[in-house]
DNA sequence: CTCCGCGATGTTAGTCGCTAACATGTTAGC
DNA sequence: GCTAACATGTTAGCGACTAACATCGCGGAG
């Protein structure tokens, strides 16, 4: 029956430990959590923390969501311009994830949002994700190839896009995020005029 | 004389440091020099160095250009709008600067973009540059109460300053910066339409 | 069934950024 | 000169993270 047993220790081992963190963080805050504590209620060794999660940020913190942006912008007609095929790709994957998990989005992006290294890291990835944009947006391989005026569409949209996530959080939740990110694109068309 | 000895020597210390510091992360890189080998390079202790920058980022990351900017804001006209006003504030500052300093800038830039932690720091400052540019633009003195198009045009007018510094980096520092950052500025005129 | 091996885990010790407590020396103002 | 303030050094410690090595347990080969 091969490692399946092992797999699926590990990945009950890696849940638990993931579990245990967001908890201590939600009941203690981000850093005044230690590794050393999460490890102790997940029943590990501070070691075997890091053996699953290479930084105490990478509990928090996963990449689940480029693939969905880059899935969602090679559905886009070519018919449309940079920043509409950007606004409504976003709006897709974004739509997708805020329905089935509204809560647990809002208490991630509280979290990541309340503690200065994981906005840190999280700007970060959004490098990657830029980088994902220009070469989805310039068609090419390589993002070092992009045109200017990709790079600076691609930059501004995700400006756009965090601005609008940082206000609904800011809001606490109240307002509907999807068409909050949508007025978002809006004030920045109608602004340049 | 009241403390002007005192004053004195303080400011050459701390100008020691920061050039010894800055010198070995030319030489060996950021991440590779240790905060006890500039201490050591500058004569003092670890300790010492923590009294005059608070963390080791702070010796390459001063925030010395937010009152210029904030000054330039103040001078544009009312008869511009948002984009144009930051656009020519930015631009402004930024000519100032790269005049004086151009060389010192690009290795600046170079170090900041070639480091991660450095490259993190720099986004948390930006947010409060982002925040300085709301309540000017929105003459508020809270930019919590800063309308959402003002946030979205602060947080766009950011990326494409951003990614034109970064695209003057990536080509080697070789193009006028004051130029790439009013053509970033075009594009996204250009491409909102 | 037994034994061997490998993979997951724990233990320990170490590095580096950073802080706090306390001691020491140096300067400033009288 | 004397004393009070202050810059600095020493030491010890915390927390994130890494590496070396020992151990334990399950899976498969004989």
């Amino acid at each position: 029956m091969g490692g399946d047993w092992r797999e699926l220790k590990k990945a009950r081992t890696r849940a638990r430990i993931q579990q245990e963190a967001l908890r201590l963080f939600g009941e203690q805050g981000y850093e005044a959590t230690t590794v050393a504590r999460i490890a102790a209620a997940a029943g590990v060794s501070h070691t075997t923390f890091f053996r699953y999660f290479p930084t105490k940020e990478d509990v928090v913190l996963g990449d689940e969501y480029d693939p969905l942006l880059e899935e969602a912008l090679r559905r886009r007609p070519e018919s449309e311009d940079l920043i509409e095929r950007v606004r409504n790709a976003v709006g897709e994957g974004l739509a997708a994830v805020y329905a089935a998990d509204r809560d647990a989005l809002l208490a991630r992006v509280r979290l990541v949002l309340s503690a200065p290294p994981l906005r840190a890291r999280l700007w970060e990835q959004l490098l990657g994700t830029q980088a994902l944009l220009e070469r989805a947006l310039a068609g090419t391989g390589d993002s070092a190839e992009a045109p200017m005026r990709v790079r600076v569409v691609a930059a501004a949209c995700l400006a756009v896009l965090t601005t609008a996530i940082t206000a609904w959080e800011r809001d606490g939740g109240r307002g509907d995020l999807p068409a909050i990110v949508d007025e978002a694109f809006d004030h920045l068309r109608t602004e340049l005029r």
